[in-house]
DNA sequence: TAGATTGTTAATCGATTAACAATC
DNA sequence: TAGATTGTTAATCGATTAACAATC
């Protein structure tokens, strides 16, 4: 299987979100400024990325938009699906929650931990909520294998680490802190502050600076 | 006032956060080798954002943490606060009021617009939501330069013509769909579903990649 | 065929890393 | 002074962009 940047990943991730609406218009072909078009970025580049997984484009029709969610499925997707857990059930967890809820067949939480007795044993968008004193016994028992971490920024870095112990090998972090994990635990930060200070200053720099993907 | 790239100043945004937890614990002085292991980054990264707020480290004691907590700022910050509006009081729209509501008093979200009538003209963690027919009047009343956007995908680029036509020049967009506007403003993308996609995929390959602010 | 698009290679660009003299 | 750290320049790295022959 081919290597892909993060960069290269996440515009795979937004083409197959735009295919899947066009399939849904009925079109069955496309061209690569077409799609370029509507994620923002060029045909060139559309063109690499597609390259990496196995696109079969051909200059009179473009390409097939079937095969091309078929094979970034297949490039993209864990085999048999896969089950997340979010560990932080406060207002930023259950939007999540929210969020994800009967989005992704292939790709959802499967289960909650929070450490507040009152959230405990209830089922928050259709999803169980544990203590976090399961969090290892759980995540074992059903191979979860990613987690997203919604805690204050004090509990992350524990969290973090028994996470990792019970097996978690990818984390997404909202916590305002950068984790220290080993080598093999891959970690994706969303940090909102740092966000919105970077807008507010390039807004008052005057905008520009297109951003494609980030 | 210099250029900094988007990394830069991304990178910034965590060094503040780092040093004013240096601060309160009563730390005076640093070296850019601690301040680069606290980020996860190298001393020579951390060096050269530094320089570009104007540093003034010395070799005998590093850098002043209460001269860079002041520069960083002083790039940072607009001169007299900001207020930003967001779009859309869904779970995912309250949960980052109540993330933002008074935790910085130099960025803080001053309006909240909903089409809902049950949520309009409500306070909600201490902001007032109004109607999305408003948002011209309030935005230009109040002066806001930056908004969040937490609409539904298919209201997104609606929205976002919408605050570009009232004066916003900066969009942090949560709706999972790229935004067409000009290139006077600054859009930031927070994609939750390529992020998770990218955490599963990367956590299945084994994790590595180091990823120090993206 | 003619013409637009594809796959692929070369040139460009920007950011990170390495190196090192200047400094306290 | 000796030694660690700083500011700054040069070398490296990787990704994007431009170019173009091959294709339908």
């Amino acid at each position: 299987m081919p290597y892909v940047s993060e960069k290269n990943l996440g515009r795979l991730s937004l083409y197959r979100r735009l295919l899947n609406r066009l399939q849904a218009e009925g079109i069955r072909n496309i061209y690569s400024h077409e799609l370029a078009r509507m994620a923002g970025g060029t045909a060139a580049q559309v063109r690499r990325d597609l390259m990496a997984v196995g696109s079969l484009g051909s200059p009179k029709r473009g390409y097939s938009v079937r095969e091309l969610i078929e094979s970034i499925g297949i490039f993209l997707d864990a085999p048999h699906g896969e089950g997340a857990a979010i560990v932080g059930v406060g207002n930023l967890g259950r939007a999540i929650m929210a969020y994800f809820a009967g989005r992704r067949p292939r790709l959802s939480i499967v289960a909650a931990f929070d450490s507040d007795p009152s959230k405990v044993n209830r089922v928050i968008h259709g999803c169980r909520c544990y203590p976090v004193e399961d969090i290892e016994r759980v995540v074992r028992e059903e191979g979860v294998n990613v987690a997203i971490i919604t805690v204050p920024a004090r509990e992350a870095q524990a969290t973090a680490e028994t996470l990792v112990r019970a097996g978690v090998r990818g984390l997404l972090n909202f916590a305002p802190v950068p984790l220290r994990v080993g080598p093999d635990v891959y970690v994706e930060d969303i940090d909102m502050t740092m966000a919105l200070e970077k807008v507010a200053y390039f807004a008052r720099r005057g905008g520009a600076v297109e951003e494609i993907t980030k």
